[in-house]
DNA sequence: CCCCGGCCTCAAGAACGCGTAAAAGCCGGG
DNA sequence: CCCGGCTTTTACGCGTTCTTGAGGCCGGGG
């Protein structure tokens, strides 16, 4: 889920955005001043910023600095300063956009999903993750507490088709078909023995496995 | 020098524009239509687009749709239309900023600033840098220590696959493909030679390297 | 109760892929 | 024409991975 963290000393508009974000699925913190915003900031990791300019402790262009020192969080700010001086100011201390108050919800949102979009562009990292092993699908590795685990092909071939189809079955065919080719179909006994040596590598009791999970008699699913 | 892309039909706004980004030492190009504009950017790769929205022969969100196909260039749109359902729509689209008409020089040159800003931290620098060398895409050059390492087109060819994904694992077949052509798919032979010669040239201790890894059976991976 | 199909485990030989070295082929410049 | 740099080819030792077979476990049906 999307968070924003909103930046306003003015509870009217914190409360119109807050209903705004969280009726369109986003997760919403708050701050009323500049120097909570860059705490929150830092523990919450938002994904993206709205901030007022007219904050009673910091002056907005210091809490933009505050925030570009660590990070290229998106930043939206709004202020009621409508001359280009001030625009200029917060947009060359780092805000990626500046809309002015009064201003249209619709039109903010639409900023501000244009916003997260360009920056969720860039990250985009497919990763699947359980309670004791991460597999990276664009990378291709898994890691375990930390701590990368080697794969040789034909097991990161299980697991990849796995990982792509979380929490749904896949077929003993599918899994032979897609790793050892059409001539192996019928050969299940493969699967016994990958998936026993997956299970020791990625499974914390590899007898009482809880994500590589056996559907007997159909096939194999990836339990996150 | 950062390249920019004005498109609009009206001859003042252009030559404004024209005059003002050339002083401030950007690259301008410009185009007065719609499917002049997606031909000109296919060619020129402006590192930005000043889009107006009220074209003689496209509609505006066509031409954003038209760029956004293929690329992720900023594109910050110029509209005479002030109602929020336009902005909506435009930044919907795709683009990244929504300038209403008239509109101050500063300030459009200040979001021109941003969306440029926003895109060379994600392009990243084209240097990717390990311990114990550096690989310069820009200039196409490696130096460790400080020092120049002379490469073979071959093996520059390998390190710049690599090197522009790192950390991800890059396929034997996609190497090959790459550098070799598509006749020579199968040579993974050529491969451990020649990763043989950059690991003597790079790495610290070849016969255990660090950054250029082998994953057997899978491809290469290069480890920042 | 026993049988049977499907599953898990283990182990060993075969097959494969990798690193390395060195020779042979190619090509352009001096 | 010869030389040097670069690429392609060949050969071999070695460690890892794959395949295969045998044995045991478990639950359901006869």
């Amino acid at each position: 889920m999307t968070s924003v963290l909103v930046v306003d000393d003015e509870p009217q508009i914190v409360r119109a955005l807050r209903i705004n974000l969280t009726a369109r699925g986003y997760d919403v913190m708050t701050a009323y001043d500049g120097k909570s915003a860059l705490g929150i900031a830092v523990e919450g990791k938002p994904d993206v910023v709205v901030l007022d300019l007219g904050l009673p402790d910091l002056d907005g262009v210091d809490v933009i600095a505050g925030l570009r020192g660590w990070s290229t969080i998106p930043i939206i700010v709004l202020s009621a300063r409508t001359d280009s001086s001030a625009k200029v100011e917060a947009l060359d201390a780092g805000a990626d956009d500046y809309v002015t108050k009064p201003f249209g919800m619709d039109e903010l949102l639409a900023r501000l999903r244009a916003a997260v979009r360009r920056n969720v562009a860039r990250s985009g990292d497919p990763v699947v993750e359980t309670s004791s092993f991460v597999v990276d699908l664009a990378v291709k590795k898994v890691r375990r507490d930390g701590h990368e685990v080697h794969l040789t092909p034909t097991e990161w071939g299980l697991v990849e088709i796995l990982a792509r189809n979380p929490g749904r079955l896949v077929s003993q065919k599918q899994l032979l078909q897609e790793v050892w080719g059409p001539m192996h179909v019928n050969e299940s006994q493969y699967l016994r023995v990958y998936f026993a040596q997956l299970r020791r590598k990625l499974e914390v009791d590899p007898a009482h496995p809880r994500h590589l999970i056996t559907e007997p008699g159909m096939g194999y699913r990836f339990e996150v």
